[in-house]
DNA sequence: CCGATTCACTGATCCGTTTCAGTGAAACGC
DNA sequence: GCGTTTCACTGAAACGGATCAGTGAATCGG
């Protein structure tokens, strides 16, 4: 660790004769001329200099990084969608800071205002409970894009919302069509506010169609859906179809159902939500996503927004189902 | 974006009493009275004051930040690395600054440089090519703990290395005592030099075994894997086991069989090598590490280092084998 | 040819902390 | 009772850039 110190914006000023705000305004190619620009970089390549990303952020208030706060990343397919906009925005020169509320509203509300506290330029987050009020004070701070469900409070700079009433009549439907009539829905453990849109509308929905459905919340963990999908399962009178509102969730029912000796989908029928790669393997039918275009969405959002350019969105993602052989 | 400005240390000074300084060591409980610690925390408290933590950086010349560089985020037992690293990390209070080298040795390179331009307290790395020689510089200017493999160059505050030989071992011998005689091998896609010891020692093993071994690369996508396998299963004279160095590849083989309208183990064994949950799901024999332990280990040690206690340190992870169905 | 612009650059200040080198007073040793 | 420590705190100088209000020279318009 010995630390050769790094070269400072006076060193290469000193080299180039000009003042060290001449030199960061030719780094920046502000308001210099061209040759002067050519001079300085040369110089600044010579000794090696870059500008501190510390000092850079304290003089302008900018950080370059964006922070990215998934709902759980116990989920196979947010830990796609992170890894996913974690690259998007290191191509865009952004650092992303990735961070997990592991389905736990208080846990959402601390990491999101720590996140703020870092400076961050702008905040993806993938809300656990929409609802809640902070996000009202947040979004005035800093800008912020929300994915999957919109913040009821605060007006976020944009949002990339997905059409979950859709996905679930196309979920439904489907069960409906393959001749299910009771079936269980398991969710990601949600905040105690029942509330939420897509619940409302799984029981609306199920009600349309004539489905007796029973609701339960899951953790998105393979050892806890499986627990909770072993319980259902495990019964007399289990149902005949299992809707599961995230893929990894899913994976847990088919564990659980291989532990009982149940087959899929001979013993019970198996829905996911989300399409994550592995779905495919496993011949899970599935609600799928554009995962590539909502990276790119929220990441072009959110770096507009940081950038000032508030160009105020809504862009609804649709679905499309997956038939592969688990109904 | 209303931006109410937050209070600064001064205005805190101000409402004390006291000078900047002296609240600035309250606040991190150093030779002040326990009495006027307790005022300052009050006063902070009240105007809502919290340390501006680039501020901070830029004085103390520490982020908070810690650098994680994957080798390949498309393994899916990487993501579960990084994601409780990251976990982990913030639970001790720093940011995980996750980058993804994907692979590739020349991105590994660009991108382990920038972390440190970034200026992360320390570097937790999964190195592509642990015979680079740019650690060396690297480990000279910050912490570096090397998880995987040990860097080859440049002496790392720390390591967390894997038995692969012994790993290796474990697979292939299981391999042989199920009969088999012709197994492929498919590892990530490497730096050209192929004096990776882990591959070495496949060959050396293989040799011992009386194994006849072919050994071909593969990016561990799914899509990308699967094609891989694909070619190797289409032949005539298709060997009878495939010997995956990640379960990610060994899901790409599962792909390209079941494409193929190949069983498993029916018609080719598979073995994968890390132990992702879903291997537990598809019934997938493989080698595991202690997911949890590495985890701990890693951060352990990188923290320790970046607080400057110095204990050099190496930590060896033995496997053990997770005998299910695909062989 | 003279006043107004534009251009290329400078000097000073600021961003909000930490930290170093004191400083005065109290406590201490003998 | 006098020098030495310790204690609790202060003032000022970093840290390394960005930015604002100039400034002198060249360019421009008429």
């Amino acid at each position: 660790m010995a630390q050769r110190k790094r070269a400072t914006i006076r060193e290469v000023a000193q080299a180039t004769g000009l003042s060290p705000a001449a030199v960061s305004y030719a780094l920046r190619g502000m308001q210099v001329s061209e040759e002067t620009i050519l001079r300085v970089r040369q110089a600044a390549a010579e000794l090696g200099y870059e500008a501190d990303p510390i000092a850079r952020a304290l003089a302008s208030g900018r950080t370059g990084m964006i922070g990215l706060l998934c709902g759980s990343l116990e989920d196979l397919w947010q830990q796609s969608l992170a890894v996913g906009i974690g690259r998007s925005l290191r191509e865009k020169d952004r650092y992303a800071l990735i961070l997990d509320a592991a389905g736990d509203p208080a846990r959402e509300r601390t990491l999101a205002l720590q996140l703020r506290d870092q400076r961050v330029d702008g905040l993806i987050v993938q809300p656990v409970d929409p609802a809640a009020r902070f996000w009202a004070d947040l979004a005035d701070s800093l800008p912020v894009v929300a994915i999957g469900d919109a913040l009821q409070n605060g007006h976020t700079a944009a949002e990339v919302v997905f059409d979950n009433r859709r996905g679930v009549t196309m979920a439904l439907e489907y069960l409906r069509e393959k001749g299910h009539r009771r079936v269980a829905v398991l969710t990601p453990t949600r905040p105690s506010t029942p509330d939420r849109p897509a619940d409302v509308h799984v029981i609306a929905e199920a009600e349309r169609l004539g489905l007796d459905i029973e609701v339960t919340t899951a953790r998105q963990g393979l050892a806890d859906s499986a627990g909770v999908a072993s319980e259902i399962l495990s019964r007399a009178d289990r149902p005949s179809a299992m809707f599961c509102f995230s893929d990894s969730i899913a994976y847990g029912v088919y564990k659980a159902a291989a532990e009982l000796g149940l087959s899929v989908p001979g013993d019970v029928a198996v829905m996911g939500y989300d399409d994550h790669p592995m779905s495919e393997l496993l011949g899970l039918t599935t609600v799928n996503w554009d995962l590539d275009g909502i990276v790119r969405a929220a990441v072009r959002l959110v770096v507009a927004a940081s950038d000032g350019k508030t160009r105020r969105r809504r862009i609804v993602q649709a679905p499309d189902l997956r038939e592969r052989v688990s109904v």
